[in-house]
DNA sequence: CGCCGGCCGTGACAGGTGTCATGGCCAGGA
DNA sequence: TCCTGGCCATGACACCTGTCACGGCCGGCG
């Protein structure tokens, strides 16, 4: 019997994939949790053996969590279930710890059989996203040029980011300019998208 | 026996909410789309009765079907389910005919009970949504400045927008300036993000 | 040690953006 | 009929942005 936990904040995913498991007569739910920074203390209550998480959590992010139960539940495997393919999210899972990465456009059927090779001690990674990870590369842009563009993503003027940076605005203009070059965009707004569609951010 | 038809891009979330009603003994999962736009042929072929459409799909959205199905199969009932509880979803939603609204926060055992008051002829809103619905009231754009704002929920520049738009670069400023005077912003994406959080776009 | 590269800052310039005033066109209501 | 309000457009103005050149600080590496 696989004890697994399930980790997405919204209710109803959630309940329904706890059935669509359930449905298995070698996997059980042992625990479910919809915030990130509760998936530690259930994994450890509930004895799970697999942590099915979802990367964009209240709290912590699935990424985060994974490197947590690495440290502190070296037994326990992670496996990453999220909505957004972003290539760079399969490195920095990967990275993290984290035993699998799966989409959900994956087939339902599949689901199950990915539990139980993750159990096994194989890696499950989606076969279309491991190639696009390898083709895109890692980030191009340094740790502040990333920071930077995360407070740019919503289209805040310059000023406010500068504020919230407690850096001068002559700066931050630099940074963003410097990640405009390096993303190929021509517009800020256009750098944080491809960023964060390729999961550097 | 209920037949339910279920619409949601995401094939591993679709799967497990077919698990989980079909888990009831009086509800049928008789078919299953992940485009907008093959809800309406699928639905008349499998004789649903209630369906249950996410918003955010290829082709068409799930308001967007509701429309249609209202309009071409009277006699179906929309059951809109969608991950962002926007205030002017539920206005727009019960605007394009849909019997019920749910935010896929809603707790798993919860759903084959709205399914059946759908089913029954009732309305179902998810409480919280609907009042907040009718603080937000309507939206304050026109039809154009929804439009523009649209266009410019990306970031792109002015002069991109106008050509997408067949307008002037003059015009598109004036409606973004009429846009971010009406929503209270002081920036065109602030403006966006507004318009968004509000489902007025 | 010298060199490199990331980080922070300034200053200046061209071009994009937000605001306002003004005007024309057109459909709907008083 | 006149009047209102949405839509389109122009032009002018102040301000913000993206780019570039330049300089200084610091940690790592040959």
């Amino acid at each position: 019997m696989i004890r697994i936990l399930l980790a997405d904040d919204q209710a109803l995913v959630r309940g329904a994939l706890a059935a669509l498991l359930d449905l298995e007569t070698d996997i059980e739910v042992v625990a479910q949790v919809g915030r990130g920074d509760e998936v530690l203390a259930a994994a450890r209550s509930s004895q799970a053996e697999v942590c099915l998480l979802d990367i964009e959590m209240p709290g912590l992010t699935g990424l985060e969590v994974a490197e947590q139960l690495r440290a502190e539940l070296p037994a326990v495997r992670s496996l990453i279930v999220t909505t957004f393919g972003r290539p760079g999210y399969v490195r920095r899972a990967l990275d993290a710890g984290a035993a699998g990465f799966l989409v959900k456009d994956t087939p339902a059927r599949e689901l199950a059989a990915a539990v139980r090779r993750v159990h096994a001690g194989l890696r499950v990674i989606d076969p279309d996203l491991a190639t696009e990870s390898l083709m895109s590369g890692p980030s191009p842009l340094t740790a502040r040029e990333s920071e930077i563009l995360q407070l740019a993503i919503d289209g805040s003027p310059v000023a406010v980011i500068a504020q919230r940076a407690s850096l001068s605005v002559g700066t931050v203009r630099n940074h963003l300019s410097a990640a405009i070059g390096k993303t190929g965009a021509t517009t800020r707004a256009e750098a944080a998208q491809l960023a964060r569609a390729n999961g550097w951010i």
